[in-house]
DNA sequence: GCACGTATGTTTGTCGACAATCAGATCGTC
DNA sequence: GACGATCTGATTGTCGACAAACATACGTGC
């Protein structure tokens, strides 16, 4: 269980109440309760269950099977499709359904394309005008985790900690555009795994990129650190795009059986 | 009528059929027929109404009100507003309903922040890879549209020509997920408009920042454009934060009295 | 006069049902 | 045997209806 579905809830939350007034300017004593709408946890769910590959990409869904298997009406279900559909994680075909969106190898640099603008442009912010120090701590975290799951040869596990560091990496400038593209954009490049890179392989050098990462945070070394950036971005792109072979793009390899769980909606 | 919702529906097509199996590469004879959903046409009419300030910044939205108006039921309408709470025009309160949003002055930095990301990124993947020389005639083509606008001091068509400007710029890049989040963006810059700058002002000086850009653009010149970005940036949030008193945020001035045209449905 | 509790009207959230449409299977014809 | 037409089953798109919850207005007690 990854922790960024948790993100995600958050970054879709309306950032402030409906109305704009402040009245006495009471400094904050408490902060609103959260309240999600069954729709955001349905599209929570369905966001996680692409991400784990329980929604194997490129699969076709049935309306009536996952409101069945979620516990929902097929009202409600459609509504949080239509949020992935704009998210760009479902593709809606007329007369023909949802389906999960596979990536082909021109989608892959499009990703990383995308990435490298959010992450430079947040990690440039994050220099200039954040908290570098609060955000090595942070970053430090999830690297060790990682460093510790790499060790364990977890393939999974790494992969969640690579996607969270950067998450975390975006976080840190604190703009909400950039962390909700981003934690898109994250999806999408798990997406690309389970699409392309059936085998999950585990690259030892990873976890040093990431320190290097980190290191350049530190020490506030900004070009060095959009250098390591791009070399980053570029290396994703090579290892996910060259050693496949033409035809076996989109093996739905990583599907594992777990069904999706049910929705725990307050007892009707 | 502005062309932005005509890009914003083919940003949100689906990117390929369903199959990703391409039978027998017959070399693209013929190219798929659109064919838009209902919820695809109530989106792009919301997103107009957004867009052309007919549904004003912070104005809650009654949805049997809006269904009525658009001449079709509560659900597809719903589904088409939960898109546009993905995409962040919209915030839906629990058992409160819909309402427009409300750019504050923080939402104007972090709309230039991302947009800087997109842009900077979109023009060095056009100098690199793509053909600056299509994207000077496109560019330099709304440039004089919206130079005779300016001379017939007519504040809106100017916004729209800029808007169109940027989108147009990030478009030459050919990537799908940046022309996306691009198109996005120029609606928040529109509302942050209608949010903060009620009286829309006419800058003699911005046509000529676009010249600047384009010159950049045919004569590929990288750091340049860049800076001529940068620039353009810092100059639009200086321009929308600075002159604004403190109390009168959300003021909605440019609410238009044009209600929202029905949908054209295949008679019923 | 102010505060609290109560009642009512309106709107949202959710569900079930119906019709239109498409994909696959079956059958017939050349 | 292959191709085409027809049929059928299943699924989507859309709508109307109902119940729950909130906001507003009203009334009562202190």
């Amino acid at each position: 269980m990854t922790d960024l579905t948790e993100v995600h809830i958050v970054a879709n939350t309306p950032r402030r109440p409906i109305r704009t007034v402040t009245p006495l300017k009471p400094a904050r004593a408490l902060t609103p309760v959260p309240r999600e709408s069954t729709v955001d946890l349905i599209t929570a769910r369905l966001r996680q269950g692409i991400f784990e590959g329980t929604l194997a990409a490129g699969s076709p869904l049935g309306e009536a099977e996952l409101a069945d298997q979620l516990g929902v009406s097929r009202g409600p279900l459609r509504e949080a499709a239509q949020r992935l559909v704009q998210e760009g994680l479902l593709t809606t075909t007329r007369r023909r359904g949802l389906a999960v969106v596979t990536m082909a190898r021109d989608d892959v640099a499009d990703v990383y394309l995308a990435r490298r603008a959010v992450e430079r442009t947040a990690c440039q912010h994050l220099l200039r005008t954040g908290d570098p120090a609060r955000a090595v701590k942070a970053l430090t975290r999830v690297h060790q985790r990682m460093t510790r799951a790499s060790r364990r040869r977890d393939a999974h596990a790494v992969g969640d900690a690579d996607i969270e560091f950067h998450q975390a990496l975006v976080d840190a400038a604190h703009s909400p555009r950039l962390s909700r593209i981003m934690s898109t954009l994250l999806i999408e490049t798990r997406l690309c795994t389970y699409s392309l890179d059936r085998m999950f392989r585990v690259r030892a050098d990873m976890p040093d990129s990431h320190g290097e990462i980190i290191e350049a945070v530190r020490v506030g070394d900004e070009p060095g650190l959009l250098s390591v950036i791009d070399r980053h971005m570029a290396d994703a792109v090579e290892r996910l795009t060259a050693p496949t072979e033409v035809g076996t793009i989109a093996d739905p390899a990583p599907a594992r059986p777990r069904p999706l769980d049910r929705l725990d909606l307050p007892a009707d």
